[in-house]
RNA sequence: GCUCCUUUCGUCUAGUGGCCUAGGACAUGUGGUUCUCAUCCACAAAACAGGAGUUCGAUUCUCCUAUGGAGCGCCA
């Protein structure tokens, strides 16, 4: 039997890393068992759908790098796979579900219900949901509500004694107690199918073999488990991915915490193998001495057996320290590719511009990049004609004593020199050789001269990649402008 | 309130009864390399939630307590 999993997002928002996880999980499964990934649009709910979580996800899941093999945009035998597509087929199961006795319309209003969850509430009822009187409603009754115009809900009746017990991938054998369940709602009224009903059947006509999702639906899986029963069919496996955390505790990661979807994560300068490889060791270790995991790595050993059955809190100084591992792995012709639409973001290069005279400057700052972003900040004084100056480091470097002669010293050693690292180099240890002064003295007043602050690539490097012109004027500019005149 | 789930350094984790003096990584600290900042290298500190069992022997198996999390919608 060939294996196929699913992700199956609701497009009600942004896809956030959680989904991204849960999804990736999906992918690494199906590749490693040479089955199929399908991406199935739960878009049941009509009051909270939003257009551009759609397109989101879809981009999101492009931009990670998890390509789904059958699904929205991509087609295949099963489809539509858009949920409010298949409302005919829903209708259908529902039916039969009605016909064999397993469901029955439930003519309570929202409001009526709020009450009756009030009630149980006050009265401290161990069990809150419904209390299942639809289902004893007399001929007359349904009679009296169908007259009076009220639109029915399906609602699915679930055993109400024994246990339903489930084997799951992750975290074994799961027993609930049946006198814990309600006679939840299959078909809304508006004639949409609620999650239950709609991820069961479509799960049984896609043929999904290993259901993965986020562990916040362990509790409904009963409702599940019941439900294909129902219709004599076999349930798929399920697998009940651990929650991501917000660090420190207290919680699910949420928008509340920051950033949550995966487009901040692009916006801010992450890139997707990183997010990727921090997010698959967010419960689930490669092997014990490597953290840095390529996607083929990931895909040949992932099995559900080594996936942690508790929450992981998301930390995210372990994602900067890959992301910049992953940077430095870049060509330099890669880096600046994936640099560009930042650079052009913040005005520094033209998009059209020839990418090749930058690569030097790009490799000098691959070590120094956390985020890709740090770019624009870094390289600044590599492209502006205008730089602007630390404060801070003006005063504590150029404004001491002697500095202005020594800076107005080594000009003519600059000048003279055909700028190469190598010439630079050896002509400014010269220069401090023969007058007896240290790198601090120099180098440092040099540096904040030219890139008007104290931390920089290497200084004949930087020289080298500013070039004499832009090296003099700044040169001269600090000399007359910005050291102390003596004393 | 009820139900289900969880528990190893600050964080992510390895560990499937003896290989554990509990390993790795991030973060932290110290030192080295160095013209600054990074990179790079070395070293250090840091954990089995608690209590009962089972066993010759428990991080590992069982139970209880505690902790943390999730769910209890005409939301998914």
């Amino acid at each position: 039997m060939k294996y196929r999993v699913r992700f199956a997002p609701s497009p009600t928002g942004m896809l956030h890393l959680g989904g991204a996880r849960t999804a990736l999980f999906n992918y690494l499964f199906a590749r490693h068992c040479g089955g199929d990934f399908l991406l199935r649009i739960e878009d049941t709910d009509r009051a909270r759908f939003q257009q551009d979580a759609l397109e989101d996800i879809t981009k999101s899941l492009e931009w990670l790098g998890l390509p789904w093999d059958e699904g929205v945009m991509k087609g295949g035998e099963c489809g539509p796979y858009f949920q409010s597509e298949r409302l005919d087929i829903y209708k259908k199961y529902v039916d039969e579900l009605l016909e064999k006795g397993h469901a029955y319309k439930c003519y309570c209003s929202e409001e009526e219900l709020a009450a009756q969850r009030e009630e149980a509430k006050e009265k401290g009822l161990s069990v809150q949901g419904y209390d299942g009187r639809c289902s004893r409603l007399t001929k007359e009754q349904i009679e009296k509500y169908e007259s009076e115009g009220r639109i029915p809900t399906v609602r699915f009746k679930m055993p109400k004694t024994g246990t339903t017990s489930f084997t799951d991938a992750i975290r074994g054998e799961v027993t609930y107690q049946n006198d814990q369940q309600t006679d939840f709602i299959i078909l809304k009224a508006d004639g949409y199918p609620t999650y239950h009903l709609a991820n069961i059947v479509d799960d049984h006509l896609m043929g999904i073999t290993h259901v993965m999702r986020g562990d916040e639906w362990i509790s409904s899986t009963p409702k599940h488990i019941c439900l294909y029963e129902a219709f004599g069919w076999t349930p798929p496996t399920f697998a009940h991915l651990p929650v991501i955390l917000k660090p420190g505790g207290g919680g699910k990661l949420s928008k509340r915490d920051g950033d949550v979807s995966v487009f901040q994560y692009k916006e801010k300068g992450y890139l997707p193998e990183a997010l990727v490889n921090f997010l698959a060791l967010l419960g689930w270790a490669y092997s014990e001495d490597q953290e840095i995991v390529s996607v083929d790595e990931m895909i040949k050993a992932f099995s559900l057996e080594h996936i942690n059955k508790a929450g992981a809190q998301f930390h995210v100084e372990k994602l900067n320290w890959m992301n910049g591992e992953y940077i430095r792995k870049l060509t330099v012709e890669d880096l600046t590719e994936r640099c560009w639409p930042y650079l052009v973001g913040a005005g520094l290069v033209k998009e059209d511009q020839d990418k090749s005279s930058l690569h030097y400057i790009m490799s000098l700052l691959q070590p120094r990049l956390v985020l890709l972003t740090d770019v624009v900040d870094m390289i600044s004084y590599f492209l502006k004609d205008e730089i602007d100056y630390n404060e801070t480091d003006v005063r504590k470097i150029l404004k001491k004593e002697g500095i202005r002669e020594n800076l107005a010293a080594l000009r003519p050693v600059l000048e003279s020199s055909d700028f190469t690292v190598e010439s630079l180099d050896a002509a400014i240890h010269a220069f401090m050789t023969e007058k007896e002064l240290s790198p601090k003295k120099v180098l440092q007043p040099l540096r904040v001269a030219v890139t008007g602050r104290s931390c920089s690539p290497g200084m004949f490097e930087t020289l080298f990649a500013l070039g004499k012109e832009k090296t003099l004027k700044r040169l001269d500019y600090a000399v007359s402008e910005l050291t102390a005149p003596e004393a």
